[in-house]
This record gives C-alpha cells, sequence and structure tokens, in this order.
DNA sequence: TGTTAATTCGCAAGACTTGCAAATTGTTGA
DNA sequence: TCAACAATTTGCAAGTCTTGCGAATTAACA
C-alpha cells in the first residue's frame, strides 16, 4: 500500500476527498501486518477520533480496496484487510487466528489435475498452522479459541 | 461420502435417528458434484419433501460434517457442502460461480516462506478462473454474474 | 467565499447461520 | 406391540457481518 503522503494524492487525484477520517485509516493501514478487520481500526481509530463510524471505516476500506491499495482477504467470519498488496498468500494460527503473509514461489505453477476446460487464473493458498506463540503456550497451558 | 445406505448405519451407530429429513438429504448429497449452499439444498429438498425445513438441512449438514462425511466449504458468501472428502482443493468460475473439485499432486510440499516459528498442517487452494461454458459464451453474448 | 459533489454517520435492512423451546418421532427394551 | 425417552424437526428470534439510504456536513476548486 502507498504511504499516507501517497494515498491522499492518489484520492485527490481519483477526484475523492480526503477527510480527516481517511488520512487516520491511511495511517493506521501503513505497515501494518495484523490483518486487521473493519471492526478492529474502528476501535483503535475510535480512540484517536471519537465519533468515527464504523460504517466510514467500511466504506474507506472499500474504497482502498477498489484502488488496489489494500487487499480484502475473505477467511471466514469478519473480513481482514490487508495493505501488503504484493502477490502472497496466508498462513492462519488455528490456536489464537493470527494470520501472516508467507509467500510461496512459484504458486502460479502449481500443477493441477481435473478442470477440463478450465482456464486458471490465479490461485489463493490458505495454510493452516500453529504459531510459535501457540505452540510453546501449549506445552504448558490451554489455549484460548479465535 | 458414503452411500445413503452407509449413512443409516453411520448414523445409527452414533445415537442419531434416522429420519426421512435425513434420508432425503442423504441421497441428494450423493454424487453431487455441484457444490450446492444449504439453501440449494432445501429448495430441492421442498420439492420432494414440501414443509423440510432449512433449520433442518443445516442441522443435517452440520451432522454430516461432523462425522467427517461432508466437506464444509467457504469461498465467500453462503457456505458450501462437498461430499467429496477426498484430500482435494477447488477452482471457482470467475463468471458464472461454478465450482469444481481440483486434485492438486503434492500440494503438502508447496514451498513456503516467510513463516518463521509457523508450523504448517494443510493448505487450502482455491483457483479463479473460467469455466469452458463462460469461456465460449463470452465469444458471443454477454455472462452473467454470480 | 460560494458552489457543488463527495463524504460522514446512524439506522434500517439484507444475507447467512445458529440458539431456543415446544411438539413430534425414531429407537430400544420389555 | 407398546411404552419411555432421547433425538429431531420446526418456526422464530436473534446474532454476525456488511451494505443501502438519506439528511446533514464538508472538502475542493474557481
Amino acid at each position: 500500500m502507498k504511504s499516507p503522503e501517497q494515498l491522499v494524492l492518489a484520492f485527490r487525484e481519483a477526484g475523492l476527498k480526503v477527510t480527516p477520517q481517511r488520512q487516520l485509516l491511511f495511517r493506521l493501514l501503513h505497515d501494518n501486518t495484523a490483518h486487521p478487520t473493519a471492526e478492529t481500526l474502528y476501535d483503535v481509530a475510535s480512540r484517536e477520533m471519537p465519533g468515527i463510524s464504523l460504517r466510514t471505516v467500511y466504506q474507506t476500506l472499500t474504497d482502498l480496496a477498489a484502488m488496489g491499495e489494500l487487499q480484502h482477504i475473505d477467511l471466514g467470519g469478519a473480513a481482514r484487510f490487508d495493505p501488503n498488496i504484493d502477490d502472497h498468500h496466508h498462513i492462519v494460527c488455528d490456536s489464537c487466528g493470527e494470520v501472516r503473509d508467507v509467500y510461496v514461489p512459484n504458486a502460479d505453477e502449481i500443477s493441477v489435475a481435473g478442470l477440463a476446460g478450465f482456464s486458471v487464473q490465479s490461485a489463493r493458498i490458505v495454510f493452516s498452522g500453529r504459531c510459535s506463540t501457540c505452540t510453546s503456550a501449549s506445552d504448558t497451558a490451554s489455549v484460548q479459541k479465535k
């Protein structure tokens, strides 16, 4: 995703207004690797700007995604948003729900059987497993479910 | 998925009742490669058994999935159910929404970068593309969106 | 500074799924 | 075959996540 400053320009260039709410979200998303949900962003944004509405968060997220600056990720449950728009994939911790970006070399070369007539355009891979925190935690204590 | 007859036995063995509703669903799901949603199954089932409730369809689908006889697939939107419980993946037609099973040899050997400390347990791959029908259809006419 | 179109915001509503409770029914053992 | 009991079916309410809508507000540009 572009930097907050670049996004300001990009939005104006696209005929979109640059509001304080949007600028705040630009900042909150910048370098954000947490794969937040709209609700999560709303909570964080609210601390800095009480009164901002969840509706606006959704709106801006949608705008950013439409501009290709943000990736909309569906892993079941609430949608997550990823400012990393490189060609990458995700791994989800079965235990705590953490999501991390992973890179799969030659993902577009994965061989497939069973698609007579189907032309493949892209692939989305979601790995499941245990993050390091949960792996060590499960040795000693119980782990919370997402 | 087991055959309807085998499912009858499996359900009783698990202490679950074999009702007409369930038997109907067993049949509707058997060899079903359409990846239906609960709603779709409900519609079809309703023709044969007016009065069956959507709630019961969800219930039975959940039971079957819990027994490992059915795969619950989340591709965004309504959940889809797949009686094919082999280790396989899916491809979705961007145009008509059709879902087809695909097999990915050595899917568990896909190399991944960026998961320090994360232990991978499984991978779910969803391909996107165009089915043969939509590919040829787009030559002549417009195509409907899902 | 005024004009105008875009945005914000709150609420309603839509899509999908699950919880709940009352009535019903499959199953088992006598 | 029948009674007893637990599982199931149903309809409805409610929950989660997201979007539509309209009135009031505001950024952007001349």
